[in-house]
DNA sequence: AAAAAAAGAATGAACATTCATTTTTATATA
DNA sequence: TATATAAAAATGAATGTTCATTCTTTTTTT
């Protein structure tokens, strides 16, 4: 056990310090000798727990978006209502968006830069599909409005992004009272 | 003139190069050679328009953001109903979005990395004024809601900017309904 | 023919990855 | 239990490449 946790803990050493540099510098800017540092290795090590930078940048991103979705669709139930459920989802992510905002940055980085290869980024993909269901289901109802499922996510979840990155360049500062306002224009703009 | 335009024509040349290159690969992944190549001009020759890679950039930066903001407040006047000001402002953002969308996408790339420095960034947020004195106004008139313009914009306009780079993915293809659908959960987001 | 603009080749730094050794761990033997 | 040794893990120092930028020479303009 102990050699097995010790590989263990070197991994996620180097997971967190790959999320936290590019967090502060884009895939690019971050030297393979400063994720090393950062996790107390040897540049050369990282070569025995990955294959190469790309790959190491690929498993964090699979890794940062299981702990993401693990964590949105925990809470939620398929017996509620249409209206219940979403609210349900969308607390949860602006909850991890919130408390986990290295990951949350992270992962906005990974969607908005050719970082991460295609197969990796489809892989992330698969993990919307309670919310696209619940959609579908809200359609059905004449709840939600029927057009595709990017408008629905490009109004109702992707803003949080933006307002994250607001915030992590100190741009806008998010309390709880805008948690509301922003639950509120979301469920506005998809709503019938 | 003609060695004026001559050097126009090359600075023009370098930027429509960098926008490209930049789109396509991202700021740390186009070298100054291959931008070079594409303009039809040596490495060297860059160094006599511009002080290093970093401030090619940023001007470029500064001229695609100003072309956006000329187009997209050209046809706007003050003397409307803040929900015909808004319409028009955002169709013509829209529009730009389709038309011109190797800019718009330069602009993303820009707004979602640190390839800009902070200078040039404050400097392009500048452009925004009308729509947030539109904002302003709509709220007075109690039909906006009362809220941040930073949770304003991240419903209204920036979804945008997602359906941009997903269609730009090959994921989403924007038609002609899809626009109207994106307006109205716009609208109906901010709207009171 | 002087000045300005442009070019290609050279420079030096940064970096991903690999190599040759050293250190640690696990196992087997006494 | 203590020791020897083979296997595995880790390391720091190369290696070879890529790139931004500069230097020197050539071409173009005035």
């Amino acid at each position: 056990m102990a050699k097995l946790q010790k590989s263990i803990d070197k991994r996620n050493a180097l997971l967190k310090a790959t999320i936290e540099l590019v967090n502060n510098s884009g895939f690019h800017a971050t030297p393979m000798s400063k994720i090393a540092k950062m996790a107390n290795v040897s540049p050369a090590t990282i070569y025995l727990y990955f294959e190469n930078k790309q790959d190491l940048v690929n498993q964090t991103y699979l890794e940062v978006k299981t702990k993401y979705t693990d964590f949105v669709f925990k809470a939620y139930d398929e017996n509620t209502s249409v209206k219940t459920g979403f609210e349900i989802i969308w607390k949860r992510i602006a909850e991890f968006n919130s408390n986990e905002c290295e990951y949350a940055f992270f992962l906005n980085q990974c969607n908005n830069t050719p970082m991460i290869d295609e197969p990796s980024r489809k892989e992330g993909i698969k993990y919307l599909q309670p919310l696209l269901h619940l959609w579908q289901r809200g359609k059905e109802e004449g709840v939600i409005k029927p057009v595709s499922d990017y408008i629905l996510y490009a109004y109702s979840i992707n803003p949080l992004s933006f307002l994250i990155m607001a915030q992590k360049r100190g741009e806008f500062q998010f309390t709880k009272a805008h948690i509301d306002e922003a639950f509120l224009a979301a469920w506005d703009s998809i709503k019938l």
